[in-house]
Parts: C-alpha cells; sequence; structure tokens
DNA sequence: GCCGTTTTCGGCCCGACTGTTTTCAGTCG
C-alpha cells in the first residue's frame, strides 16, 4: 500500500462525503489529511508495522484518522468508503468536475431528479428538466452543457512547460498596454507545479476595463467566461482557463502572495494575521481600516514576522517554521548549472551527433557533459550492444580532441533488467567514465522485485547514479512501486547519486522524493535527458522542481565546477 | 475530524462573481 493511495482513499471519502452533506469541516479534514500522507517521504505502512502511535504526530491526523490508516493498510479498504459508494454512484461523483457544479447542487441533482451518470444529467439538461429545479435556471442548464464537454474532451491538468508558455505570452501582451503598470503571473504556474490546472494573472492598473478588453482580445483566448470589476476568467484556445485579476497598483504585493497561494500555505499565513490582530486579504494587511502592509510581498511577509518565502516553497511543508526560524535555503538557480549528465545521439535515439551536443551545450555555457546512449535491452531506440558502445566511446574520443572548452565524459544509460541484472557486463561498465542506471521495462513488477533491481544497480560500484528512478510519467503512468526508504539508504550508503530528470513529462524525481534524498546528503543531477539540441531548454523545469524541493546549489552534484564535479564523483 | 498557555467546546481564511434571487447560496480559487 503506497501513500498516494491511502491519500487517494481520503480524497475519495471526503468527495463523498461532501456529497452526502457532511459537516464541511470535517470534510477538509479529509482532505487535510490526504495531503499530510501524500507529501510524506516515509511510507505509511511501514509506520503501521513498526508503530501505530507514530501516525499521531502527522499534522492533521488525530485518532479516528489514525485508525483508519490502520484498517486502510490492513485490509486495502475502508468500510465508510465502501458504504458510501455503495449510496452514491460514481457518475454523481463525476459530475464534480463540471465547472459551476459543486455538492450541493450535484446532490440537488442526483436527490431530487436521480440522476446517477454524465450521460443522465447531458438527457435533463437537454430536456430542460434541471432549469426547473429550485437553486436552478437557464443558464445554470446551459452551462452543464458547455461544461460536459469540456469534461469529456480534456479536463486534464496541463504540463507546467505548456501552461508557463501561454502565460508568459498573455503577461507580455498585457505589458504593452500603458495603463497597466503591474503585470505578473501568480498561481501554481508561479509556484512551478508541474502540472497547472488553470492560470492566474495579476495586473495593477486604474483602468480595470482596458486590461480586461485587451484580454479578451487576445488571440489565444476563445471565450469569456466571466467578468466583474477585479476579476476576468477566459478560456483559452488549448482548453486552460485563466483568471486574470484587476487591483490597485498599492496592492501589488498583497495580492501577489494571495493569489499566488498555495491555498494551504495562505491559511495559515493569514492565520499568523489573525494572531496579530490583523486581516490580510488580496488587497493588504490591515489593522482595522488602516493599511499596514500591500506594496510588496516582502511587507507583507514582514509584518506577519516571516522574511520573503520563495513561490516554489508556498506548500505548508515546512518552509513556514523555517522561515520562522531563518533557515529558508538559498534555492538553486539556471545559471549555477555547469554540466549535463543524460543526453543521446544519432548513435540511438537522439536527432543531433555527439559534436553537434557538444558545441550546443558549450553555447549554452555548461563546462562538461555525458554522452549517455541507451543500452541494448531498448531496441526500439537501437540501443548499444557492448561492441557498439566502445566504438561509440571512440567516436567521443575523437570528438574530444575536435571541441575545446567543454569536457565530454564517455557516458552509458543502461537498463537494469527485469531480473536485476544490468544490460551490460561489468567489465564494459568499469570503462564508462559515468554510468546511468535506470529502469525502462518491467515498470509494474511487484515492489520486491523492483526494490531488489534498483538496489542491485545502487551497489554495483560502477553505477554513478540512477536515473528517472521511478519511471514515472506525469499524467499518463504511475511510477513503479518502490521502497523509497530502503532506496535512499542503499544510495547513501554506497555513494549512488539520483537524477531529476528535467524533461517536463518526467520530473523524476519529484520533489517531495528530492528533498528527503537532499536530508540523506545524496547528491543529486539535474539532467535534460536531451534527444537533441533543442531538448537543452528543459533544464529550468529541472531547476524548478528541484527549488520546489529546497535544493541549494551545493546540493546538486552538477553545479559544481568540472574539478569539484570529478572529485565528488571519485570518492562516492 | 482536528486542535488547544485565551479554549476539551467551538472554532476552523477570505473575497469575487454568478445565477436565481428580492437579500443570498453556491462555487471557485
Amino acid at each position: 500500500m503506497q501513500n498516494v493511495e491511502v491519500a487517494r482513499i481520503f480524497e475519495d471519502l471526503a468527495d463523498l462525503l461532501e456529497l452526502d452533506g457532511a459537516n464541511p469541516f470535517r470534510v477538509r479534514a479529509y482532505r487535510n489529511a490526504a495531503r499530510t500522507v501524500e507529501a510524506l517521504s516515509a511510507d505509511v505502512a511501514a509506520m503501521v508495522t513498526h508503530d501505530p502511535a507514530e501516525l499521531l504526530q502527522l499534522e492533521g491526523i488525530g485518532k479516528d484518522l489514525s485508525d483508519k490508516i490502520v484498517v486502510i493498510v490492513q485490509t486495502g479498504q475502508l468500510p465508510q468508503l465502501e458504504d458510501l459508494k455503495a449510496k452514491i454512484p460514481p457518475g454523481v461523483v463525476q459530475m464534480l468536475r463540471i465547472p459551476g457544479l459543486g455538492p450541493k447542487k450535484v446532490a440537488a441533482l442526483f436527490k431530487d431528479l436521480g440522476l446517477e451518470t454524465l450521460e443522465a444529467l447531458k438527457q435533463a439538461a437537454e430536456e430542460g428538466r434541471i432549469a426547473e429545479l429550485k437553486g436552478f435556471g437557464k443558464k445554470t442548464e446551459q452551462s452543464i452543457l458547455e461544461g460536459l464537454a469540456i469534461v469529456a474532451e480534456a479536463g486534464q491538468r496541463v504540463f507546467l512547460a505548456d501552461a508557463k508558455v501561454e502565460a508568459d505570452a498573455i503577461v507580455a501582451d498585457l505589458q504593452q498596454l500603458s495603463s497597466i503598470t503591474q503585470a505578473t503571473v501568480a498561481g501554481s504556474c508561479r509556484r512551478r507545479k508541474e502540472t497547472v490546472g488553470d492560470l492566474d494573472v495579476l495586473v495593477t492598473s486604474s483602468d480595470h476595463n482596458a486590461a480586461m478588453d485587451r484580454l479578451a482580445a487576445n488571440p489565444l483566448v476563445v471565450k469569456v467566461l466571466a467578468r466583474g470589476d477585479t476579476k476576468q476568467r477566459v478560456r483559452l484556445r488549448s482548453g486552460l482557463e485563466l483568471d486574470l485579476r484587476v487591483v490597485p497598483d498599492e496592492s501589488f504585493g498583497a495580492a501577489s502572495q494571495y493569489f499566488t497561494g498555495s491555498k494551504e500555505h495562505n491559511i495559515v499565513i493569514r492565520r499568523r494575521a489573525q494572531e496579530r490582530g490583523l486581516k490580510l486579504n488580496e488587497y493588504g494587511l490591515f489593522r482595522g481600516d488602516e493599511s499596514v502592509a500591500s506594496r510588496t510581498e516582502e511587507e507583507v511577509y514582514a509584518a506577519v514576522g516571516l522574511p520573503w518565502i520563495p513561490p516554489e516553497l508556498r506548500e505548508n511543508r515546512g518552509e513556514i517554521e523555517r522561515a520562522e526560524a531563518g533557515q529558508l535555503p538559498k534555492l538553486i538557480e539556471l545559471a549555477d548549472i555547469r554540466g549535463d549528465l543524460h543526453m543521446h545521439t544519432t548513435a540511438t535515439d537522439g536527432m543531433n551527433s555527439i559534436r553537434e551536443m557538444a558545441e550546443a551545450a558549450k553555447a549554452r555555457g555548461l563546462q562538461y557533459i555525458a554522452i549517455t546512449d541507451h543500452s541494448k535491452r531498448v531496441t526500439m531506440a537501437n540501443g548499444l550492444d557492448a561492441e557498439r558502445l566502445r566504438a561509440h566511446w571512440k567516436a567521443i574520443d575523437k570528438v574530444r580532441g575536435e571541441v575545446s572548452g567543454i569536457e565530454i565524459l564517455k557516458g552509458i544509460e543502461c537498463d537494469i533488467l527485469e531480473d536485476a541484472t544490468m544490460d551490460l557486463p561489468d567489465d564494459v561498465l568499469s570503462e564508462a567514465d559515468w554510468v546511468l542506471a535506470v529502469l525502462h521495462y518491467g515498470l509494474k513488477q511487484p515492489r520486491e522485485q523492483i526494490d531488489k533491481r534498483l538496489l542491485n544497480a545502487i551497489r554495483n560500484p560502477h553505477v554513478d547514479a540512477i536515473g528517472h528512478l521511478t519511471g514515472r510519467l506525469v499524467n499518463q503512468r504511475p511510477g513503479a512501486d518502490l521502497t523509497f526508504e530502503d532506496v535512499l539508504k542503499a544510495a547513501a550508503d554506497h555513494g549512488t547519486w539520483l537524477e531529476i530528470n528535467a524533461h517536463p513529462s518526467r520530473l523524476d524525481l519529484d520533489d517531495i522524493h528530492a528533498a528527503a534524498a537532499k536530508d540523506r546528503g545524496i547528491p543529486i543531477v539535474i539532467n535534460t535527458d536531451a534527444h537533441s539540441t533543442a531538448g537543452f531548454d528543459v533544464m529550468q523545469y529541472g531547476i524548478f522542481q528541484a527549488r520546489r524541493a529546497g535544493l541549494e546549489a551545493k546540493d546538486v552534484a552538477n553545479a559544481r565546477p568540472f574539478a569539484q564535479f570529478q572529485k565528488l564523483l571519485c570518492g562516492s
């Protein structure tokens, strides 16, 4: 039983309780518990086995919830959830995904009209039966039909990389308007979450109509969904929805803080304000009617007794306590990166030659790279056997002689096979400058076997680092089931490093795992996994992920100059 | 359901917008 599975059960239970009309604060307690469990690097299943009383130490977990976690871990399910599932059909829960429909309205549709599926909902809306329901009307009925179409075609969160491009373009366009004095992206996009559900853009202007008209006229916008004095919501061509907020110039700091979130972070910050006799909203921090702070985020945080907290950390996962103690990390930046230790060439499934990759890396200011083409198991990518690999390394030697000003390591991305052996023999691996071991196949094997494969690779003296540890693909497939704590301990013991793969669809390690690795003193490498010279562009997303994990330059091996990098590599 | 040197009961962040309403509930972020 993985933590995410336990969290999922609490989330499902919260949804169902909400539909059942439960006390909203009780619902929140379940959602908080889900968050806590999901953000935990330790295994709750292991805690149950070891000593269930440990669960009570977790934030938002009391007697009742800790008992429920024990039941979930021991039986794989929760009777209370099963009871509610029997009472409320899954189609009713799906209705919650329709914009504008919350628990109250969905409950009415279910109870008063007996609608149990999205199909039944559509039919009822088309027949005009919904508008007749108390609290509903023609407009709600119409928006349900539109919402159903949206849920059917997409509704998924999009990669940060895609969302950020659109948000940045819209901000740049708004900045062209002379009446707009300041503009910024806020929300989860500013926090650099790996996926983004919608976009938030904040501007300061004395003329809210001009700002909203400008956004409405942007070619990326297909529909204005709502418009008031301070807020406009639009749908973009990509399907993403974007909220524009217009606030007075003097409120920019308070509004940035407010709209950047996260919700959980802001709840704690506002509680701190309350404790100081203050009230915090998007316009400022107030004592009575008097504004105490509002112009900059720094002012707002200072007024509640904290230093400014970088957006990437604002998740209420300990950053507020660290800020209070003066222990916020100095987060790594893109400019700190000196090397890239994972990339492909035309020898396997890359688009560019060794030389082209080396020159492109050098042009971006990198001091060293490792060429890491696939090993033979990856037949689809024309993976290298020992003979071809040795020839490839000879070709790298040749380029080393031709391209100056950049170090090129002879590397390999070697598969860890399903039987827990390496795809290439030790004598070949021993000739490499850099061995990145990875799982590509058999990701659905049972946890015991995945653990065995990873631990074998970590203990192999020729393996320098494990690449994209879990093999997860964001929004597409979960990672392999593994005992993360055992993997971390082994990596720390054997001096094996762990990669943050910067590709927007991988971002593996995730922020929680990367933070746990840092705590163990395991060096992290942030690599692009570039399959072309343009592939180097994704480094920024790896940096964002590292920042959300609280990593500093000193935690990242390839943020070191080459001599120091090599020294660290030899010592490990 | 959780939490607590103000509390073991009574709180639990805060405001904008919409639609269906004649003053507000529901939804959203």
